[in-house]
DNA sequence: ACCGGAAACC
DNA sequence: GGTTTCCGGT
């Protein structure tokens, strides 16, 4: 009623325009919002939006564990949920009762104990934007990924994007989105096309914001990474699908989630491992943004972006989660804290598996299942599951670990430098025996300082070819401008 | 506060 | 499919 919304093909943000055309995305990129299924927002990212801003702290904030938020004004939340939807009726217990949707598809689940505080399973939310990703034909196929073949189908090869996905880069708060905004205000016909922005790895080079220290928990380096959710498709889809334009457009739909084709340059793609990089290699990289607290409100030019990671306790060292024989927190809790290892281990730049369990799941899609079903042990039972999840991880990990497996490197078999987690036990190695910066690093070959001869063949491999393309496109709009 | 079934809605 | 709405139950 009083939504005042608005079509979304309005604020459907155009084709980034350093897009090369002609190159082969999976399929379910070229939808709309590469999300499986539904054109419109979902709760759980809208969730992450919001958490994502700084300005919505009071109202939602992540909090504890890795992954873990709390929601401080659920009234408040609903309300912006409500708007988000036009769904003046809102409330929280409308909004809880989709988010306990969400426990069955393992995207989120209940921490217990603790009103209002929920914990995303990242895994799964990447897979959700992630679902079985064509990598027969995408380009970003990684060359020597997984043993080929050998691996169960549900455990699909973790390519380029996706790592990508998990460090995106948002462009520096404050500056270079310019040419972003022209980009994003310019509606193109093919704006639900072709989204770079679903590749922020090919899209944006900017430094993200600098992030709190913390979130990279006992590592030396606070590389500017996002966490899976700060990038994706879907959320820039989300914002462009916005229909509630009573939200101040800086506030959730922040243009920082575009890709700025000026701040982009091959030589600086953010690499997706750039958080294994020595600190000279990594750009940005400052502590968590001054302005984290510095009362940036506007959310959108100079808005400091929320951290997108969430936070991510020092204290949760890979050490302390010993996947396999937990420790002292209750058993539910515990494996959450074991999903938390993981996640640091993703955070590292390095979930390489990540999602990868989920893939059978069918992004979650799976959804409901009747009581019996439950009850029949095809699918464990959301309150017992928790993380680990047998149909998926099982076998295309190595061992026991949840949702944010990051062992999968074992398929990885070139990569397996870059992974952060060690291949035994499938335990989190403890934070000193993890791999130290890789120099030159291993994905640098994909993104070469010096541009290769124009002529260089596509067929070199399909990264290195997708690669060219773009620097190509990158140069020329270099010089352009 | 939280859970989850059921049904309607888009 | 993903909620939204309603609701009985813990």
């Amino acid at each position: 009623m009083d939504c005042n919304c608005v079509s979304d093909l309005l604020l459907t943000p155009p084709v980034p325009a350093l897009w090369t055309p002609g190159i082969a995305f999976p399929d379910w990129a070229y939808k709309p919002e590469s999300s499986p299924g539904s054109r419109q927002i979902q709760l759980w990212h809208f969730i992450l939006e919001l958490l994502q801003k700084e300005e919505y702290q009071s109202v939602i904030s992540w909090q504890g564990e890795y992954g873990e938020f709390v929601i401080k004004d659920p009234d408040e939340v609903a309300k912006l949920w409500g708007l988000r939807k036009c769904k003046p009726h809102m409330n929280y217990d409308k909004l809880s009762r989709a988010l306990r949707y969400y426990y069955n598809k393992r995207i989120l689940h209940k921490t217990k104990g603790k009103r209002f505080t929920y914990k995303f399973n990242f895994s799964k939310v990447v897979l959700v934007n992630y679902p079985l990703l064509d990598m027969a034909s995408s380009p970003f196929l990684l060359q020597n990924h997984f043993n080929g073949g050998s691996a169960a189908p549900d455990c699909s090869p973790l390519t380029p994007e996706a790592l990508q996905s998990l460090f995106p880069r948002l462009p520096e708060s404050g500056r270079g989105t310019s040419l972003f905004d022209r980009v994003a205000t310019a509606p193109g016909p093919e704006g639900d096309k072709l989204r770079l922005d679903t590749f922020p790895f090919l899209s944006s080079a900017a430094p993200c914001y600098s992030k709190p220290p913390s979130l990279l928990g006992p590592y030396p380096r606070n590389p500017p990474f996002d966490y899976p959710w700060g990038f994706n498709p879907y959320l820039s889809g989300a914002f462009s699908l916005n229909n509630c334009p009573k939200l101040p457009p800086g506030s959730l739909y922040p243009s920082h989630f575009y890709p700025n084709p000026l701040q982009t340059s091959l030589g600086q793609l953010p690499h997706p491992f750039s958080s294994l990089l020595p600190p000279g290699e990594v750009a940005g990289g400052g502590e968590r943004g001054a302005a984290g607290q510095t009362g940036v409100t506007n959310g959108t030019a100079g808005g400091q972006p929320r951290l997108c990671l969430p936070p991510y306790p020092g204290a949760l060292s890979l050490g302390r989660t010993d996947i396999g024989n937990g420790g002292s927190v209750g058993e539910r809790e515990r494996r959450e804290t074991n999903t938390s290892g993981m996640g640091l281990g993703l955070g590292l730049g390095l979930g390489l598996g990540l999602g990868l369990g989920g893939m059978g799941l069918g992004g979650g899609a799976g959804g409901r299942q009747s009581p019996s079903e439950r009850r029949g042990g095809v699918k464990q039972d959301p309150e017992s599951d928790s993380d680990l999840e047998i149909t998926d991880l099982s076998d295309c990990s190595s061992d026991n670990e949840p949702d944010f497996s990051i062992t999968k490197e074992t398929r990885l078999s070139g990569r397996s430098q870059i992974l952060v987690e060690g291949k035994k036990g499938g335990a989190l190695p403890p934070l000193s025996s993890l791999p130290p910066p890789v120099s030159p690093h291993p994905l640098k070959s994909l993104v070469p300082l010096t541009p290769p001869p124009p002529s260089l063949p596509l067929s070199l491999s399909p990264s290195m070819a997708l690669v060219e393309r773009h620097r190509e496109t990158e140069t020329l709009k270099l010089i352009q401008s």
